[in-house]
DNA sequence: CAATCATTTAGATATTTAGCTAAATACCAA
DNA sequence: TTGGTATTTAGCTAAATATCTAAATGATTG
């Protein structure tokens, strides 16, 4: 979890996330949205990687990064969760929640 | 928004921000939760402050830190929400309802 | 006023990070 | 096999980050 905090730190790295969220990409795709060199974006793409955001599948010469939307989820709303944010329609029953544990 | 991600790619931030959730606290009580310096604490607060995540308070000699919990959601919920994320807490809650019942 | 308490600032160091170019690897096609 | 495309690895630099100790600031108290 701290890996994915960590790597949600960088825009271009969130960016990359939200191109992916439309549709898996190759890396030389996501590269050629962004000024920075390939290599640069390899090494992000090895941080996403190393968080569990991404999935690389291999075929042939290309390598496509696919989104892995649960792990986001599991972090993201976990995240969120701890702090009790949500829906407003949502507060009387996270205390029903707490209640019980 | 960069700033936010930032501030919460660190743990021991992201924890101060959880104390805070709880209730107000001084720089020298959130100081007393973790095994670091104080100055490196208070550098910890000012990236909270920068951020906008927190709220400092002058009272005498003391400051009393507060979470922004508006400004947390804003990020959090928004980001979220560009990826589709259902409402955090509601499936939580479904399932603390129905264990209630 | 002098001592003390709470917190930050200053200054130093070590580690991590983001970026680059050049080179290596792996695959595909002619 | 030769050349070209896709991507990563290696090696480097510059900047940012996290940490420390020591000192400064400002408020409180004896």
């Amino acid at each position: 979890m701290n890996r994915v905090f960590k790597a949600l730190a960088d825009p271009t790295r969130r960016r990359v996330l939200e191109l992916l969220r439309q549709r898996p990409m190759t890396a030389g795709e996501l590269a050629d949205q962004f000024a920075v060199s390939k290599p640069t974006m390899s090494a992000h793409f090895a941080v996403l990687r190393e968080a569990d955001l991404v999935d690389a599948a291999k075929q042939g010469a290309t390598i496509t990064y696919r989104l892995k939307l649960s792990v986001l989820e599991d972090a993201i709303l976990g995240f969120a969760q701890a702090f009790g944010m949500g829906a407003p329609v949502e507060a009387a029953s996270v205390q029903a929640k707490e209640t019980l544990s």
